[in-house]
DNA sequence: GTCTATAAGGAGATAGAC
DNA sequence: GTCTATCTCCTTATAGAC
C-alpha cells in the first residue's frame, strides 16, 4: 500500500509512515461515527497530537478521506482486474467468476473501514476528487459485465442483462460489509465460498455438479 | 401513511399534514447530502420558515430523522410479511418469493429518499430509538430466512444457508438504491421483474421453466 | 405557528513559535 | 513535526414577542 507515492504530491508531507497510520485510524472512525460526525480535534486525538499538527500531513480533511477511499478502491481493480482480462487461461468462466467474487469478499473481509467508508461517504468528495475515484469503480464493473456476456457466449453462463447482472452481484457482495463481523456465525473465508456459490447460481447456464 | 398515529405522541406538535412534507423534504435532502450535513438552518429554508420553528413540529433534529427511518421501515413490514406467512395459499413457493422481491424493489423506488436515509443514516440514531427501527427490520430478515427454509422442506428449494441467503437477497435489491435513478435504462417495474427472476434463481431447485 | 435574537459550543483551518 | 492560540463561521437548541 505505501509503495508508489511518486504522484504530483501533495505540497506538504509526502512520506507514508505515519501518514498510513493517520488514515488507518481515521477510516475506522468514519466508519463507526461517519465522516461528518468525526472532527478534526477527535482524530487528532486518536493520533496522540493537537488537531493543528494533522494539518502538517493533509491539506484538509477531504484530502484524508481521499486517501481512504481511493486507495481501497484502486487496489480493488488492481487485484482483481488480472483474473477478469486473461483470456489464455485454462480455467472456465465458473470458475474464475468463483475466484472474482472470493476474493471480492476477501478483500472487503480484510479492509471492513476503508470500504465502508468508500461506499458511504463518497458525497463528501468534491466532483473532481469523485470522478477519480469512479473512474475505478465503472472499469471494475465495465470489466465483470464484459466477463459475463463472454461467458454467455461460451455457452457457460445464461444471462439475460449482463450489466444489471453485475450491478447485482456487487451489490450482494459489497452488502456483507453492513453487517458482517469477525467472530460471526462465519468466517470471511466460508463467506467467501458461499457468496462464490450464489454468483455462480445467478448466472450459471445449468445446474452445477461441482 | 399518515393514519394511525395514536401513539403516545410527541409533546409538541402531532397532527400530519405540514409534519410530513418537511419530513420529506428533510429526507431527500438528507439523501443528497448526508444528515451530519445538512443543517436545521438548510431545512427550514428549502421549507420556508426559520429554524426555530422546526422546534415546533419536531423535538430535535433526531426526531426529524427518526421519523422518515422508522416509517419506512415499518410500511415495508406490515405490506410483505402477509405474503410470507399465509399458509393456505395456492401459490408456490417461487411465485411468492418472486412476488415479494417484486414488492420489495417497487417499494424501494417509490420510496428513495427515505430508503437511502434508512439504509445509511442508523447511527445516528441513539440506541434505544435504533433498537426500534431494528425489531421491524430483524423481523423482516428472519420472516424471509424462514420462508425459503420453507420452501426447501417444500421440495421447491435448494439452499444450504437461508439466513445467508434471506441477506445475500436483501443486501441485492437494496444496492439498488445506490444507482437506481428514474429515467435511466431500465424502469422500477423492470428491474422488479428482473430481480424477482434473479432471486428465484438463487435458491430455485432445478432450471427453471417459465 | 412563526418570528427575532441569542446562547453555548463545535467545526475546519491558519499563524507563527519552538 | 508538533505545539499554543486564535480566526471565522456554523451548529443545535431555546426564550419570548407577536
Amino acid at each position: 500500500m505505501p509503495a508508489a507515492e511518486q504522484q504530483p504530491a501533495p505540497p506538504r508531507a509526502r512520506s507514508g509512515a505515519r501518514r498510513a497510520e493517520i488514515v488507518a485510524l481515521a477510516s475506522r472512525m468514519f466508519r463507526e461515527r461517519g465522516y461528518h460526525a468525526v472532527g478534526m480535534r477527535a482524530i487528532a486525538e486518536a493520533a496522540n497530537m493537537q488537531a493543528a499538527s494533522l494539518y502538517h500531513h493533509f491539506r484538509s480533511k477531504e484530502e484524508l478521506l481521499l486517501e481512504a477511499i481511493f486507495v481501497v478502491d484502486r487496489d480493488l481493480v488492481v487485484d482483481q482486474l488480472p483474473l477478469l482480462e486473461s483470456e489464455d487461461d485454462d480455467l472456465n468462466h465458473r470458475e474464475r467468476l468463483a475466484q472474482l467474487v472470493r476474493g471480492h469478499v476477501l478483500h472487503v473481509g480484510a479492509n471492513r473501514d476503508a470500504w465502508w467508508v468508500a461506499g458511504r461517504e463518497l458525497r463528501a468528495l468534491s466532483p473532481e476528487k469523485l470522478d477519480a475515484v469512479q473512474v475505478y469503480r465503472r472499469r471494475y464493473q465495465h470489466a465483470i459485465a464484459e466477463f459475463l456476456a463472454a461467458g454467455v457466449a461460451a455457452g457457460e453462463f445464461q444471462c439475460t442483462d449482463p450489466r444489471l447482472t453485475a450491478l447485482a452481484v456487487l451489490d450482494m457482495i459489497n452488502g456483507l460489509n453492513e453487517w458482517f463481523a469477525p467472530g460471526g456465525r462465519l468466517g470471511i473465508s466460508e463467506l467467501a465460498d458461499r457468496y462464490a456459490d450464489l454468483a455462480v447460481r445467478l448466472v450459471a447456464a445449468s445446474t452445477v455438479a461441482a
